[in-house]
DNA sequence: CTGAAAGCGCTAACAG
DNA sequence: CTGTTAGCGCTTTCAG
């Protein structure tokens, strides 16, 4: 590979003033200098050592992601994230910590050491030191749909509290009174605990009394959440409607209501939370509340870089973005009682002809 | 934040010394030098700046991955992939094109500035010359499921001729010989022109005519296959099975098929490519052919990092990867005629009956 | 066993 | 307007 030096002499200048027109300072220059170096550049197919460029500059124009595991949801959050980093001349290091506390610590570990320029991190354990520690050393980072509430810092987040009121109020609307919310656990994450308050904030303003043992918190492995739809479906005193607060709960969920042996909406209503290119081919097409993960993306990487680039400090921000239930199919009124009336079943059906995939 | 020199100094030891303990050179050492290094180390919190090193040992132990665009089933690849570098001390610079080839281009060039070490492609365009570049800079990468077959490169892909035939034996089987197949433009793809390969000579084997109205070659941009679905529905010589070849395509005919009011499989069939979390829960339950996508990410991060870390070459390799037919209940019997018999429905319907979501 | 010195490829004062 | 010089933080001969 060519090097400065090597373009230095074949167009017969000194490299600072090759160095100078790799940065586009061409103030001082000469036209002919700048011809000639840019013609020994082209000839040679020199690409700057951007490592060495990053050695001296102390910027390495990298920025890293670190996801607590990429769902489709995280996907399009991903490739906001890309195309924001790409108008803005930076490259992204990716990793995935599968849920894992440890996994997490590595990953941030061996990003910060490949000195990339800011982290993006979605936290399995808001709990952990490291984000101290960060803090401590000023580096740069932006919590996203994940911040503790115990740590300021800058962060993009859904307005859940929106989001959940409104799925809320049309579950409440067609008349379901027990409704039982999945949440990944709560504590010390923002995100979550403003789901459970708007969830309960809800059934007072509606007159419904808050049943504890409606609101289930799952543990984030795999196959937790469908175990404890099953358990709730078993109960004599069973639920008519669920929500759900993240795309993975949905796929539980609905793969514990199936595992019972219950169509949905007939038997339970379901309401989930993230939307994504398959929720209207799902049988039946996804009720759920949509939050623009592109447009979070997008947005949690402006405020990353606008962060690394500005000297000076600047009190966190908190950037919201707004999600919006779409109806689909997976939620109906609710039927007078548990037991198979058959009835209101035309009704679904009809409304299951009138097909809408855009 | 510290530097190797601040290590030195203050273990009151040279540089050099520092340096071989961070690189595990103990050989030759003190015991009583290693241990005084090391404490200095952790008073320190220090961490080398592997920019510097990367300088010094010309490599970044970061590896590129470009892909054409992050669907379902790249998200398991990518997963594959960063357990294998996690395993191996590597890192991800992650890109995704957008289906276009100007930035695949761009993508490329920005990682190769970056000095990484080796890359992982999915193209979007073969006929790119920038892969002549590549291998004539003799720049370690691997082609992922979409090898060009005019360049002889390193490869891992799924035996798609397998996968097909399986799929097409199975809708035979069923009765079914007016049979669809969706392709992204196959133009010095291997894998795509070995699927259709497959496909032609099923049928031949079979002794069923090749109509070639019925190889539907879809642009990649996004609603094509929608389109193209409705055309064929349209048709008074409908077929009466469809197989997709990838899953965005099979995103795309479900699609094209509600739109014509149709429904799955009692007025059609469909087999789709490509198996994920949600192939279960969609609407019918999805039949298709399951590409072990987490394992094909593992193996060609493992013969990316040996390629890299090899210095004489070897001839190019290709690994393969077996795909599997996943029958859940999107195909089904043929009916004897187009026109609505009625016949065979209450088959499908115990058929249904028997979900199984694991 | 340990340290001095050179240099990876580039940028940025500072001279001229 | 252009070149010289001194590093960025680390590794690696080469001496001792």
């Amino acid at each position: 590979m060519a090097t400065i030096d090597d373009v230095a002499k074949r167009a017969g200048v000194s490299k600072s003033s090759v160095s100078r027109v790799l940065n586009e300072n061409y103030e001082y220059m000469s036209e002919e200098m700048k011809q000639k170096i840019q013609q020994a550049i082209q000839e040679l197919n020199y690409k700057p050592n951007s490592v060495a460029q990053s050695l001296k500059k102390k910027e390495t124009r990298i920025i890293g992601i670190v996801l607590a595991d990429l769902s489709p949801f995280w996907t399009d959050v991903l490739k906001g994230v890309q195309d924001e980093c790409m108008r803005n001349g930076y490259g992204i290091m990716f990793s995935d910590s599968a849920m894992s506390p440890e996994n997490e610590e590595e990953n941030i570990s061996r990003l910060q050491n490949k000195q990339v320029d800011g982290l993006i991190i979605n936290t399995v354990n808001p709990h952990s030191r490291i984000f101290d520690e960060l803090k401590s050393e000023k580096y740069p980072f932006v919590f996203i749909n994940s911040t503790p509430d115990v740590i300021k810092e800058d962060t993009v987040v859904a307005n859940n509290t929106a989001g959940t009121i409104e799925a809320m109020e049309y579950l409440i609307g067609l008349g379901h009174r027990r409704i039982a919310i999945f949440l990944y656990p709560v504590e010390n994450i923002l995100v979550r605990t403003e789901r459970l308050e708007a969830y309960k904030a809800c059934l007072e303003k509606n007159g419904i009394p808050i049943d504890e043992s409606l609101i289930k918190i799952c543990r984030p492995e795999k196959g937790n959440g469908v175990e404890i739809t099953r358990d709730l479906l078993n109960r004599p005193d069973q639920p008519t409607a669920f929500l759900t607060t993240n795309i993975y709960l949905t796929l539980e969920v609905l793969k514990g209501v199936r595992q019972a042996g219950l169509v949905i909406p007939m038997d339970i209503s379901v309401v989930g939370y993230d939307d994504f290119e398959w929720s209207p081919l799902l049988d039946p097409p996804l009720t759920t509340v949509a939050v623009p993960a592109f447009e979070m993306g997008v947005k949690t990487a402006e405020l990353l870089i606008k962060k690394i680039q500005r000297k000076r400090q600047k009190p966190p921000q908190r950037i919201e973005v707004m999600p919006k239930l779409i109806i689909r199919e997976s939620a109906g009124r609710v039927r007078r009682s548990a037991a198979a009336l058959g009835l209101g079943d035309e009704n679904l059906d009809t409304q299951r002809k009138s097909l809408d995939i855009s």
